[in-house]
DNA sequence: GTAGAAGCTCAAGTGAACTTGAAGTCAAGG
DNA sequence: CCTTGACTTCAAGTTCACTTGAGCTTCTAC
């Protein structure tokens, strides 16, 4: 193991828990970057699993790819990441998470008085309002990301 | 307001605060019904506000529009349902929303301790595993509802 | 040197929950 | 009667985060 140092996709996926045809999207949408060597395939730093298991770290916080790439382009660019860099970027979704610790709760705690009590009240219920306030969005899903959905139902295929 | 008991399509929407074209949808996914007087316009019982506000909150939840309509399936069919009626319906959620935020402090109390530190180590990481034991699911988006996600930026056009 | 596994690109499909647009119909006011 | 606005259906588009498939190339092991 010398320059054996760079993994090959598959690789990557494996360790990372990550679909290889995901790692090639990532990179499309520059969240990861591989090398090529000559023949055309990628292969990635070990370091790219830290960088994955941020982004799977982030979607499980609610954060698009988008707001992701965003993020890791926060990072320096020369040297690897040290842990202040990763910790800096982590403490946003923290308040991002107690954000939404604290919604849930509004929410289970609205059930007891508002829907446990059966009076589902549009106009009265902070639930309601909560919603109405957030209608106002594009087309497209809007459903809560996997580590947060119940029992994952395997695919049958 | 005599047979005015029952509302238009667009006073239901504003009400509600759901689009008129996300009605019909919800009708086509037999979550609500309405009647068709001549003329074949829709018309609804002001009891749908409630049963909007019930979709609207289990949404919130996380339910699929399917669970939810599950859900409403088990009401009782001659007579309008009751406060016991809505209180079982909803108490299903109290234990998703207990879950979801014993994730989510699992979550966040993993970050201090795993990402906060730098570590990001994929195997040893609670977090990671998490992710991956949830990885295997079909294509398709896997974001929060809109109640949990940030500032729900309005659309431009 | 060759079989087979693994990788490549590119286009198209998937799923949920809708929205948008076109082309026409209905209802209320003047 | 006529206009205006709200309503109708139906097909197609949108978003996000991917996956799938076809058709081809490269790498690894025997």
């Amino acid at each position: 193991m010398d320059a054996g140092d760079l993994l090959p996709i598959g690789e990557v996926a494996r360790r990372a828990g990550i679909a290889a045809s995901a790692l090639r999207y990532y990179e499309e949408e520059g969240l990861v970057a591989s090398v090529r060597p000559a023949g055309g395939q990628r292969r990635y730093p070990r370091s790219v699993l830290r960088r994955l298991a941020f982004v799977r770290a982030a979607q499980s916080v609610g954060l698009t790819l988008e707001e992701i790439r965003d993020a890791l382009a926060t990072l320096p660019e020369g040297r690897s990441p040290t842990k202040a860099d990763w910790a800096r970027l982590s403490r946003g979704w923290r308040s991002r998470l107690d954000e939404q610790i604290v919604a849930l709760e509004a929410l289970r705690d609205g059930l007891t008085t508002c829907i446990g009590c059966g009076c589902l009240s549009l106009r009265d219920c902070t639930l309601m309002n909560r919603g109405d306030r957030a209608a106002a969005r594009g087309p497209g899903a809007r459903y809560l990301p996997a580590a947060l959905r119940r029992a994952p139902r395997q695919r049958v295929g």
